[in-house]
DNA sequence: ACCTTTTTTCAACGCGTGATGAAATAGTCA
DNA sequence: TGACTATTTCATCACGCGTTGAAAAAAGGT
């Protein structure tokens, strides 16, 4: 039962001992690289170092590092389904707030990373901002604006995601002092009634 | 639009004949480069190509890729004493309207290249965050709520950030429709409200 | 005219990239 | 056990990157 990964050793070749996962470790890998990196400066090579892993795994598991990137990265980090029904569980004229602290909630528990790695995704991959689209406005917020059953989804979903984006931008990405401490309480305090505004107010 | 760059001709080497500056020629090619592609995706190959140049001019002229990435792209488009002039001429209460209308009328000008070409740099460059800080928040935000005599200045500052930075990224860097293509009247009926609430309402 | 300076192109360098195929090792099954 | 397969490392590939130094061509000074 050796299961003390040393690492100075040089390496053996030929399958793992047991038990680790090399896929789950690139993965975990990629996901921290293409965050701090981006896309173009999270090499293949840093990646499999990261991992502790050759860097020919990344074509043998991924096909490449695109295929990397689409599994580590593309991916939205909660099940849309979850979120759309945390989302809805309320009253509406809280949805505002309850928006603020799911999103917050969900992109605080990487420390912003997630958020920040696909802003920064949007340079090397066109159809990032693809996916963007389609979970943000599609799968999300036309579902919320539906059941709210307001006027100008399209617009008011657009809207809304103004403020979610510009949020994320400034907390995670630009990281402007005091907002990108600001604790959620906060947070909800000084966004929510903007963000409801645009899901059920008047905007003209 | 599009400097004559045809050359059918092999080019002859020494000083260009009159007239014709590389330096500009540079200069524009970097912006719409970086714009198109971002630091890591723009080659300096393919800059000095597009300028209708040799590769080495970049060093020759800005010591190389990151000068010239400074000089093209790190710089504001607009004259910022100009712009915090524009944004204070007029009743407080309007403060919002005309931030959205200034705003939107500088990126609206380079079709949104300019701020996109800012986010995507956020990724190679660090420095492109310290940048943005300190012109939107302290040459401009601080300046203006400076005037308007706000509590909780830094907050509302970067409060404005969001609803400002959120605009720019839906409408120019993930082109959400219809905000991406929304006039600005529309925008300002829309935006210009939730900013006068960062700026000078109640934020809790 | 000559010499000097500035501008430009060219050829090449060193480096790092993503990818590939073969060899080596560990697990699996008869 | 021995054969077979899955997994991993290694050595190496071709390519594109930013950069460099020298040579060539134009301009300017005397």
């Amino acid at each position: 039962m050796n299961d003390g990964t040393q690492q100075g050793e040089p390496k053996r070749r030929g399958r793992r001992a047991g038990g680790e996962d090399t896929k789950a470790a690139l993965l975990a890998a990629a996901r921290a690289a293409f965050v701090e990196r981006g896309y173009e400066g999270a090499t293949v090579r840093s990646i499999a170092a990261r991992a502790g892993v050759d860097a020919a795994m990344v074509n043998h598991w991924f096909g490449g590092k695109e295929g990397l990137f689409a599994k580590a990265v593309l991916q939205v980090p909660i099940d849309p389904n979850t979120l759309v029904e945390r989302l809805l569980d309320g009253p509406p004229e809280e949805m505002g707030e309850r928006m603020v602290r799911s999103f917050l909630g969900v992109w605080d528990a990487t420390g912003g990373g997630h958020f920040a790695a696909m802003v920064r995704s949007v340079t090397a991959q066109e159809r990032v901002a693809e996916v963007l689209r389609e979970f943000f406005v599609q799968t999300l917020l036309r579902r919320v604006l539906a059941t709210v059953g307001a006027d100008r989804q399209e617009l008011r979903a657009t809207l809304a995601a103004t403020q979610i984006f510009g949020m994320g931008m400034v907390r995670y990405v630009v990281r402007f002092e005091p907002l990108a401490s600001a604790d959620v309480e906060t947070m909800v305090k000084a966004v929510a009634p903007n963000l409801q505004r645009y899901l059920t107010g008047d905007i003209g």
